[in-house]
RNA sequence: GCGCGGUUAGCUCAGUGGUAGAGCAUUUGCUUCACACGCAAGGGGUCGCAGGUUCAAACCCUGCACCGCGCACCA
């Protein structure tokens, strides 16, 4: 490094040393290097969809698990860091489908399923590598030779083999279910994918006949040319309000009005959905209407239908509410889930009364045919209106449910789905660690069962760990899982199927394999072939590999046939069986990606023998955000033990969620989402990992501002001129990088010699040695932003405000210490006992960099790797030590009790040099509260407590920026009225004839004094209690009596200096 | 409704029973020869409210308020 910068310039430097590591293989894991000794560390990275662009929480996510894994190799562990994206179906075809329209004016229906595929897959290729490439921007350090897609031909394969192996088991299974569809993308979802959103709409009063009313008959009165709205429509809705309808508080049975009939007053939300209505449903105990039940109403709606067409029945069922609305219930099995489940108990009819895209279709009436939902809703009112069935409609707020991806309301709809029983759901449930059953021995091994080939614990364990009540929750409260999408992106479900008339085998054609087939269907079936359904599997060993399902009703058998094999599904085809037209959530790939992207078979005996998993799987940690907690990470863990029989993870870390500096979340919509490529591009890779996780304290949301990312920017300047500092000084001698250098080295140039140690060495030394230990426990604790507080904290404050201006009083200015060049500088600086201690403090520095690179090299990728370079700390080390890169130089570890006597370091080795930084402070203060110039060179006076070498004072004299420091006897008097500040090192003068202020002074003095008094009363209450003293531990006692002594004192010095003033 | 998290300096947050902290912002001063992306010195807080436990509470307990999140949900 020959010519440094004055400002670090990261562009530079980055793309520089991002492609050494990826040439040298420094990301590349290998698993025939995993031995006792070294450990594998894995993670695999959440894949980020193929669509997607970086943005913040990619940041956050990523630097995490970027800095997990250098520490780890740092560690000296294999590290396989896993990356990949998810072909994420709904956005992706979604992506694609726009573009055509937009481009072509076509939809995908026009150029068919294959064309459409084929499109997505160009898309994919020409833009799914985005996101890859940011990762890189941003210095992940993924095994990028492992990367994975999860519509890799491989990876499709194990989605097939899962499904079929499920299918096989029977926790798969196709049934015609409620499911929340939604209308825009026109696909089922699972209720995890829907989200509840309170809405303002309206409560819509209506009310009803009772068919039977009159009490004639308790068959439908067959009335069909008078319709119930041509009697009622004279009639305005309040009379018919206060008319028969009963009073939801009443009670009272609801009985015949003036007119003789008996009107229902229905409260809903929905009133287009009322041509869907099958039934009225009434509690059994209420009295107001369980006399009603059996009877039937007159549904309004569709207007059209004759009276007969629209009687519905009333039942009674526990599920309805009195309290709510007016305590009677339409009930409308095809629309809604509730009613669905009413509906079956009471065997109701299904009317579907919308199509896929929530329009209405023709069974709603014409009125509302063709309309969009919400349109049909006013229109539906409007009807109501019209006939005087409405009574009221008041405003409204519900909770909807909103399609995630798509932001539109979701509409409960019956339809054929594929539905997955979880499973292996009580392992997954026992195996993760909840704070209240940990015993507390286990909290303290945290460390050790991290990234140890064997776990000291068989529980997994969540960072922080409440959201393992969530999980835990969730699993209690389990539900099939709707796994078919209609779309056609995605692992189409490996299903084929056909529907045969009972011994009508010739329709599977005459090949010599469908003829094999038929007669092994043709003698299993004749045996099974009665009524009804049975879910016996065929396992057509032998023959293929496929499990065969049927059932058989009316004559008609229905096969299923699941297979992974593309012969045999080929085979199926020429048979006349059809695949299956769905595809499966892409969820239903990701929740394998911790074994599917390590080169699972699914074939217990190749599996073991598979290098990769068997030295990665399970992963080490797993870096994620909280809201896919039920999509992913349970889902992954249920995964883990069905089909790897472990689980696939020991650590599961939750990021925060980034907002914004107003802690709203990152939207596209706010353009409060920041572009992270800018930001790199603006302040450096390094500056934007700094300050995301400078502000991402464990478990909160992490509030974003720039300035984070500026402040990360401004530490690694300072980190960069600090060794620009250094490197100015010229060599100390030899590498002095070398971890802990065993004392029988000590004679080397360039090596630290103890006795030469000032008390500032041994001050930094020790507060080196506790920023070692503090960044290390934080990061076994995932406490990344305590971790680069103590960093920023360590070598900002500590190392680069006092260590090193300290350090100034005994380097020369000069690049080269060559005393015969600096004749002038004759004095004892420049003795070659003087050049000793210099050698050696820049020998400490040193040490102190070469750990501190170390230290930051997780957090700081790129700059520490050009400054181990620059600083030749790569030189003279083992190429897999840090000669090669500072990526694998071992992670600094505390000074060991040798090393610590070696330095001469013991508990009490930094108060001399803590002491003379507060003296300074000191005397900074009174500098300052005196008003005097502050670039005035001025004299200050030192009566020490003890001895200081001459040295001592020197640094002194520098950090006080005085003219000189002037020791003095301990007879030594002051002059009256001289401001001083004295501390355990001795007592400071400031002599000032002529320069003081004296009412400053006054002032000074009188604040000192107060506080001093105030803070000795506080003391002395306490201390005057003999509750306190009796029942205190002795060591808080004393701690509270020399506290006390020490404000006396101060309070007396300040005093007499008071006293001492001139009038 | 149930659960979780939060409430400490203007802002963002540390702080596991014993003298209230950091960064940013702010004030003042400084072209001090590594760094103005810097240096130095300040100002600024009855730790959400009310009780309780304790010699001692920001910290432990109880209740309340407010903010945020999750789950459930009645038309």
């Amino acid at each position: 490094m020959t010519e440094i910068p004055k400002a670090y310039e990261p562009q530079s430097v980055e793309d520089k040393w991002y492609d050494f590591w990826v040439k040298q293989g420094c990301f590349t894991a290998d698993p025939v290097r995993v031995t006792e000794k070294r450990p594998a560390y894995s993670i695999v990275i959440p894949p980020p969809n193929v669509t997607g662009m970086l943005h913040m929480g990619h940041v956050l996510n990523n630097t995490i698990q970027d800095i997990l894994s250098r520490k780890a190799r740092m560690d000296g562990k294999e590290v396989l860091w896993l990356p990949g994206t998810d072909h994420a179906g709904i956005a992706t075809e979604g992506m694609v489908a726009k573009q055509l329209r937009k481009e072509e004016k076509k939809s995908k229906q026009d150029i068919g399923r294959e064309e459409f595929i084929k499109r997505v897959w160009t898309w994919k290729e020409k833009h799914g590598g985005i996101i890859i490439a940011q990762l890189k921007k941003l210095g992940c350090s993924c095994d990028w030779t492992r990367e994975r897609f999860t519509m890799d031909p491989d990876y499709v394969r194990n989605v097939q083999r899962v499904f079929v192996d499920l299918y096989k088991k029977g926790l798969i299974y196709r049934g015609k279910r409620m499911v929340n569809w939604c209308p825009a993308t026109q696909t089922a979802l699972s209720d995890e994918e829907v989200e509840m959103k309170p809405q303002k709409g309206f409560m819509y009063h209506f009310k009803v006949e009772v068919a039977e009313s009159m009490g004639s008959a308790t068959v439908p009165v067959a009335d069909s040319g008078v319709a119930p709205e041509s009697s009622s429509i004279h009639l305005k809705p309040e009379e018919r309000a206060s008319g028969a309808t009963p009073d939801a508080a009443g009670g009272t049975p609801a009985l015949p009005g003036p007119d003789g009939k008996i009107w229902l007053t229905i409260a809903t939300t929905r009133p287009e959905t009322i041509p869907g209505d099958t039934a009225v449903a009434v509690n059994p105990k209420d009295p107001r209407y369980a006399h009603l039940i059996g009877k039937h109403i007159v549904r309004p709606l569709p207007i059209q239908l004759p009276r007969e067409q629209k009687l519905i029945p009333i039942i009674g069922d526990e599920h309805v509410d009195f309290e709510f609305g007016t305590g009677v219930l339409k009930v409308t099995p095809a629309h809604d889930k509730a009613d669905f489940d009413i509906g079956t108990r009471h065997k109701l009819p299904i009317v579907d009364i919308m199509n896929p895209n929530g329009t209405m279709n023709e069974l709603a009436g014409e009125s509302l045919a063709g309309l969009d939902r919400f349109e049909a809703r006013k229109v539906a009112v409007e009807r109501l209106k019209e006939i005087g069935a409405l009574v009221e409609e008041n405003p409204y707020e519900n909770n909807v449910g909103f399609s995630q991806r798509a932001d539109v309301p979701i509409e409960p709809r019956l339809s054929e789905q594929w539905f997955l029983k979880y499973p292996s759901v009580e392992v997954s449930k026992a195996c993760v660690e909840q704070e209240e059953r940990r015993a507390p021995a286990l909290r303290e091994g945290e460390t050790e069962t991290r990234g140890a080939g064997a776990p000291r614990s068989a529980k997994m364990r969540f960072h922080p760990d409440r959201w393992a009540k969530v999980y835990d929750h969730w699993l209690t409260n389990i539900q099939d899982w709707c796994i078919s999408r209609q779309l056609w992106w995605g692992h189409r479900i490996p299903v084929w199927r056909k529907s045969i008339q009972h011994g009508d085998w010739k329709q599977l054609g005459t090949s010599k394999w469908a003829t094999a087939l038929a007669m092994t269907l043709h003698e299993l079936v004749e045996i099974k072939a009665t009524e009804g359904y049975t879910t016996e599997f065929v396992n057509l060993s032998g023959q293929c590999e496929t499990t065969l399902r049927y059932w058989f009703k009316n004559g008609t058998w229905l096969f299923e046939a699941a297979t992974v094999s593309d012969v045999e599904s080929k085979e199926w085809e020429k048979l006349g069986f059809t695949q299956d037209p769905d595809v499966l959530d892409t969820w239903f790939s990701s929740w394998l990606w911790p074994f599917a992207t390590m080169g699972w078979t699914g074939d217990k005996a190749h599996d073991s023998n598979t290098p990769t998993l068997r030295a990665f799987y399970p992963t080490t940690d797993l870096v994620t955000g909280p809201d896919i907690i039920f999509f992913w990470v349970a889902r992954m863990i249920m995964a883990g033990y069905e089909f790897m029989g472990e689980m696939p993870f020991r650590n599961v870390y939750f990021t925060g969620i980034i907002r914004d500096k107003q802690g709203r979340k990152m939207s596209k919509t706010l353009g409060n989402s920041p572009d992270p490529l800018e930001l790199i591009a603006k302040y450096g890779a390094d500056a934007i990992r700094f300050g995301t996780m400078r502000s991402a304290p464990l478990g909160q949301d992490v509030l974003f501002d720039e300035k984070d990312v500026e402040l990360g920017r401004n530490f690694c300047n300072k980190l960069w001129n600090a060794c620009r500092f250094r490197q100015m000084q010229g060599s100390a001698g030899a590498s002095p990088a070398n971890e802990g250098a065993p004392p029988a080295q000590s004679e080397v140039e360039g090596e630290i010699n103890p006795t030469l140690l000032t008390s500032d060495d041994h001050w930094i030394l020790l507060r080196l040695d506790t920023g070692i230990r503090e960044v290390s426990d934080a990061l076994a604790s995932y406490n990344f932003s305590t971790a680069v507080q103590t960093l920023y904290r360590f070598f900002w404050s500590e190392y680069c405000d006092w260590y090193v201006e300290a350090s100034k009083a005994a380097l020369p200015v000069e690049r080269h210490p060559d005393m015969s060049a600096y004749p002038q500088h004759t004095g004892s600086r420049f003795s070659p006992e003087a050049l000793k201690l210099r050698n050696n403090k820049l020998a400490v520095m040193d040490f102190v960099l070469g750990h501190t690179l170390r230290l930051f090299h997780p957090f700081l990728p790129f700059i520490t790797e050009e400054l181990w370079h620059g600083m030749g700390f790569s030189k003279e080390l083992p190429e897999n030590q840090g000669g090669q890169t500072i990526m694998v130089a071992p992670w600094p570890k505390p000074l060991s009790d040798e090393e610590k006597n070696y330095f001469g370091l013991d508990d009490t080795a930094d108060k001399v040099a803590a002491a003379k930084y507060e003296l300074v402070s000191l005397g900074r203060n009174l500098r300052r509260e005196l008003k005097l110039d502050p670039a005035k060179k001025l004299k200050f006076i030192l009566k020490p407590a003890g001895t200081l070498p001459a040295a001592e004072i020197e640094v002194l004299k520098l950090l006080l920026n005085a003219e000189v420091v002037e020791v003095v006897a301990k007879s030594w008097i002051a002059d009256k009225g001289t401001p001083s500040a004295s501390n355990a090192l001795g007592e400071l003068f400031l002599p000032t004839a002529g320069l003081i202020d004296f009412a400053a002074e006054r002032i000074r003095l009188t604040k000192e004094v107060e506080k001093c008094r105030a803070e000795k009363e506080k003391v002395e209450q306490k201390l005057a209690n003999p509750a306190f003293t009796e029942k205190v531990p002795a060591k808080v006692l004393e701690e509270h009596r020399q506290r006390l002594a020490d404000w006396q004192a101060k309070e007396k010095q300040a005093q007499t200096s008071l006293d001492d003033l001139p009038v």
